[in-house]
RNA sequence: UGGGGUGUAGCCAAGCGGUAAGGCAACGGGUUUUGAUCCCGUGAUGCGUAGGUUCGAAUCCUACCACCCCAGCCA
């Protein structure tokens, strides 16, 4: 059987490594890499390809590296280094002992450096960055060769060393890979591969003062640590002539393949690094950690469960086409988790006072109700009910039209776990504002006793006044209105929405920071704080919402 | 206009010469003490376009079109 065939349905990357562990390159073995550059929080986008690079690895019971790109010291730090590592442990995925820093390798890279000099390979070029940039061309015409660029390997041999030992200042030489200044691919007309920069290193200090460009780091890293298969996202498509020119060219223990893959979009999201510190920077949101930053950290603050944003990876799969994902898919995929592993609870987000008229005054009782609608094993909680209690303003309305099935003056309506109560009298301040409904119970419909035969068009949720928590909740929407934002785009002043009067049910005051409730009937939330027993909840994601469908529908 | 890529439904995505999987969204309907969940049903005579090869083409060939990436001493 063909390769082609025995793993159809796989994605094109593992595909490509099944044949190559197959067919025994690289002595069958397998070891992938995740490299970010520690200059920037993990976002999204990363998700993926921590997903492709752990997951496949996985797959194989094979080393994924965790390698920090850190080869420029003027853009990183430790704060991002530290929150990378928590992002991917976060997401589950553990690199054991496969911890790696391009820094680690920069006494080989160096070394390797010098090897391309003695095969004549590379020069030290002395013109300014301006002639560099003027020489090389456009994209229509090649570029020009540097008037330094046949230095003989002695000269330029001494000239690096003498780069390395800081006897220049930044930017009066580097070295480039001789190769071809007249190549259609602007890559491989004589890349710069080492560069001056007098800068501390977060890991190596003061030792050098000429650090290694991105391609010629990367690819040696790869090479030098044993990944067999580099996977990363198209933009480096054009790089990969380069990335075999070194792997080509220089003597190196293991021939690793790059493979690129499309990044993942979001729609109503930006996913650039760049972008997402201006919004930190600018203030338009408190941190990286934002909830409604598409930053892992962000999404994690958010409510977002790890093993939801896994699965979302899953479902967008792998492929080289361009694309940007609805936000529904995401939510769809949160919504799944979600459903089956949160215990429903009741809260009212915009209280409205009902007064049960016919209920005994001061009395109390409690009443059972179900964690989980499906699930038994999640057990159940007591609710105290009395004649005071709150429901949600949008479950009445005075004048209702055919299709609203909720409260209405004359009309009945479960109370969830409770009684049906019928809505005798509409009270409203001297602004004609509702301030409190007068209802009447039947106490033959209590929940579960099965004594009535009474059917209503719905159950809304409630809590009894008396016994309610209280504390804020933020509701947060995605940060751009346009599906397609660019740094122009305004911020949607709705992004975030906080609600400083809800109602929470008693048994609320037993929940720890960082659990997940479904608010029945409002959606998905996250205890972020609690604070002198007032709870502060973070709303990850709404029901699905038909009512609102049918609403917006009417215009 | 040089080079490198990509085009299958609104958004993703299988397919690999034998007659268009699946998910999300949308739209119907059923169950429901959450307008949730769950269940059932509906969408491509069509695969960027035009030709060609073949008994047979989304799959092979040719031409064209559209979109994305590349001219940092960033990654």
């Amino acid at each position: 059987m063909s390769d082609k065939k025995k793993y159809r349905g796989k994605d094109f990357i593992r595909q490509m490594i099944h044949h190559d562990v197959d067919s025994g390159v690289n002595d069958g073995r397998l070891a992938t890499r995740f490299p970010p550059e520690p200059n920037g929080y993990l976002h999204i986008g990363h998700a993926l390809s921590i997903c492709i690079n752990f997951g496949i690895a996985k797959e194989f019971d094979a080393p994924c590296y965790l390698r920090f790109d850190d080869t420029n010291p003027a853009k990183e730090s430790d704060e991002y280094v530290n929150s990378i590592m928590e992002d991917v442990k976060w997401l589950g995925f553990d690199w054991g002992n496969d911890l790696a820093h391009a820094s680690d390798y920069f006494d080989s890279i160096h070394e390797f450096a010098i090897e391309l000099i003695e095969k004549d390979l590379a020069y030290v070029d002395s013109q300014t960055s301006e002639e560099i940039k003027n020489s090389r061309g456009t994209l229509n015409a090649p570029g020009t060769k540097s008037p330094y660029r046949d230095r003989p390997i002695s000269e330029n041999l001494g000239l690096f060393d003498r780069m390395k030992n800081g006897e220049f200042e930044n930017g009066e030489h580097v070295l480039r890979a001789k190769i071809d200044m007249s190549s259609p691919n602007i890559n491989l007309r004589d890349p710069i591969i080492y560069r001056i920069l007098h800068l501390d290193h977060q890991r190596t200090g003061s030792k050098w003062c000429i650090y290694p460009m991105y391609d010629f780091a990367h690819t040696l890293s790869d090479a030098i640590e044993g990944t067999t298969h580099s996977l990363c996202t198209l933009e480096f498509e054009d790089h990969r002539p380069l990335y075999e020119w070194f792997l080509d060219n220089l003597d190196l223990p293991t021939r690793p393949r790059q493979i690129e893959f499309s990044r993942l979009n979001l729609e109503h999201t930006i996913t650039s690094k760049r972008k997402l510190a201006d919004l930190v920077v600018s203030g338009h949101v408190s941190g990286w950690d934002d909830p409604r930053m598409p930053t892992l950290s962000g999404l994690r603050k958010r409510g977002y469960p790890a093993s939801a944003i896994k699965e979302f990876c899953n479902r967008v799969g792998i492929t080289k086409k361009d694309k940007t994902i609805e936000m529904s898919l995401l939510e769809s995929t949160v919504r799944e988790e979600l459903d089956s592993s949160c215990n429903r609870v009741m809260a009212i987000l915009n209280p409205l006072k009902v007064t049960i008229k016919n209920y005994p005054e001061g009395e109390t009782e409690m009443l059972d109700a179900r964690n989980h609608p499906k699930d038994k094993e999640m057990g159940s909680r007591q609710l105290p009910f009395s004649q005071n209690i709150l429901i949600e303003k949008d479950d009445f309305m005075e004048s209702p039209n055919e299709d609203f099935f909720r409260l209405s003056p004359g009309a009945e309506v479960r109370l969830r776990y409770a009684y049906i109560i019928r809505c005798d009298e509409v009270i409203k301040d001297e602004n004609g504002e509702i301030v409190e409904l007068i209802c009447s119970y039947d106490p033959e419909t209590k929940s579960g006793t099965g004594t009535s035969n009474k059917k209503v068009k719905s159950a809304i949720h409630w809590v009894s006044s008396d016994h309610s928590v209280s504390g804020n909740v933020n509701l947060f929407e995605t940060l751009y209105n346009d599906p397609n934002p660019d740094s122009e785009s305004p911020i949607n002043q709705n992004s975030m929405v906080e609600i400083h009067n809800p109602a929470f049910e008693k048994s609320l005051v037993d929940a720890v920071v960082g659990s997940r409730f479904q608010f029945e009937r409002n959606g998905y939330f996250i205890l972020n704080t609690v604070e002198d027993e007032r709870l502060s909840f973070n709303r990850i994601v709404t029901l699905k919402d038909t009512w609102a469908k049918i609403q917006k529908k009417k215009g």
